[in-house]
DNA sequence: CATTTTTTGTTAATCAAATCACATTTACAT
DNA sequence: ATGTAAATGTGATTTGATTAACAAAAAATG
């Protein structure tokens, strides 16, 4: 948004809704204030790390006190937009898109799946957890009149790229894929992939080679 | 395992599993050989990312010709230990845990959840796409029995360091999360986070500061 | 077989992130 | 009020990853 923002470092952005999430927990605990050794300790990162990170959004602490935690809140909370609701799409309600809709989100009052699509004649004309599931065609129309700001896939892999065809078509930018399948889109158009396969097989390699 | 691993970069080993998919997919595709540009095509990296990763693994290529798949599905499979079968315990077999289940890692023959776990009496003593579902404690027995390798927790937030903890008690020492909540366990122990929440926090806020 | 083209593997250069080190600021106790 | 302790914010440094550049190796061509 404002020119400045081209500098913040990716890492220090993909830690903000790790912040901003371990902050709201701390205020409902009851917590008003935090240091950055203590926030370090609760989300394994450097304390410097932490206040190198908080410096690019401003001054928001105070020497030998630390940060309030309220204010932090209200500064990361403007920047995630969550006062305003973020409507989403989910394109293939099978088992895995099943259990999205079903949870929807309900601990993010600002993220919602406001609908959802799929090809499969038995499952379109549903409803569930009062999401309708709709032709995958429909979603055209529905993107401005649902203002829906972003889409999650799970389709399987074989659908991803034509499905994706589709969505760019019809506008959508911003893309989380739960298929690993790498996909083709404009420069314009985000996507990102949650790839459960590779996360385990890390996670085994790491144990393996220590 | 031998030595020179310790210096194998963290994100040439996070690779690997790209790397192994998507030249097992090319090979089934009937493709023989590669060259780092084109594979760098397909996953959206430059050539010299994947050269450069390649050749931590020795000398897998030729001049002029480029690489092998078979080759580097026999290497990077070899690493990745697919030839092992790796049982994998799930806890937490609610609407996720059980779209988990269904799936069980059908694309990865070495990958296999073997076992599942939770608490709610109505769901123990259940059996879901032939895996059992059983109480936690009697994971103890049949980490071994079972040849459980590593554990993907889909308890809630809230349920998560006392499950993980009974897990690291248990001599578990790799675990995926799909609820973000840090947890405190030993340093030999691994635990990876999987969250969508902050998956589509990022993937908005990517595409509103762009 | 010699020449040209292609493509690798790696050294050097660049870029980005994490950490160190510390001067500065503020809170708090006396 | 004043002095001490605590914690921030940030230049400087280090660490790590990516990209550029190119020499060496192998393949393809005539
Ligand atoms: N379930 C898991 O454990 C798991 C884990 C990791 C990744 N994934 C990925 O997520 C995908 C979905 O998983 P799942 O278990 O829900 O599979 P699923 O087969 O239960 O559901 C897939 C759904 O996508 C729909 N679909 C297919 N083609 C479509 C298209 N062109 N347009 C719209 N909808 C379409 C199908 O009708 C079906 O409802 C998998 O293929 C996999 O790539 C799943
Ligand atoms: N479903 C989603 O869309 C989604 C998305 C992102 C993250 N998550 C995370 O995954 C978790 C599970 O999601 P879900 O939709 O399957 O919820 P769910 O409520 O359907 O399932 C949770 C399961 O965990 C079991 N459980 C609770 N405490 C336990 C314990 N101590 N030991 C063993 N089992 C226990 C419950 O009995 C239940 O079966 C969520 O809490 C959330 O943190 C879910």
């Amino acid at each position: 948004m404002t020119p400045q923002n081209k500098k913040i470092p990716r890492m220090s952005l993909e830690r903000l809704p790790i912040y901003y999430r371990t902050l709201c927990n701390l205020a409902d605990a009851g917590y008003l204030r935090i240091k950055s050794a203590q926030l370090g300790r609760i989300i394994h990162l450097e304390a410097t790390t932490i206040r190198r990170d908080f410096s690019y959004f401003g001054d928001l602490g105070k020497s030998g006190y630390g940060y309030d935690i309220a204010h932090l809140i209200e500064i990361f909370g403007t920047i995630l937009e969550v006062n305003h609701t973020q409507g989403l799409a989910l394109i293939g309600v099978g088992n895995l898109g099943r259990a999205l809709l079903i949870n929807n989100f309900r601990r993010n009052p600002n993220l919602e799946i406001v609908a959802a699509y799929d090809v499969d004649p038995a499952v379109i004309g549903g409803i569930i957890n009062e999401v309708p599931i709709q032709a995958l065609a429909d979603l055209e129309d529905d993107l401005k009149a649902k203002q829906i700001k972003g889409v999650i896939s799970t389709v399987p892999s074989h659908a991803l790229q034509e499905v994706v065809d589709q969505l760019v078509m019809f506008g959508v930018t911003s893309i989380l894929s739960f298929a690993p399948e790498p996909v083709h889109v404009p420069e314009s158009v985000h996507v990102r992939y949650l790839d459960l396969t590779s996360e385990v097989q890390n996670l085994l390699l790491l144990a393996e080679l220590s």
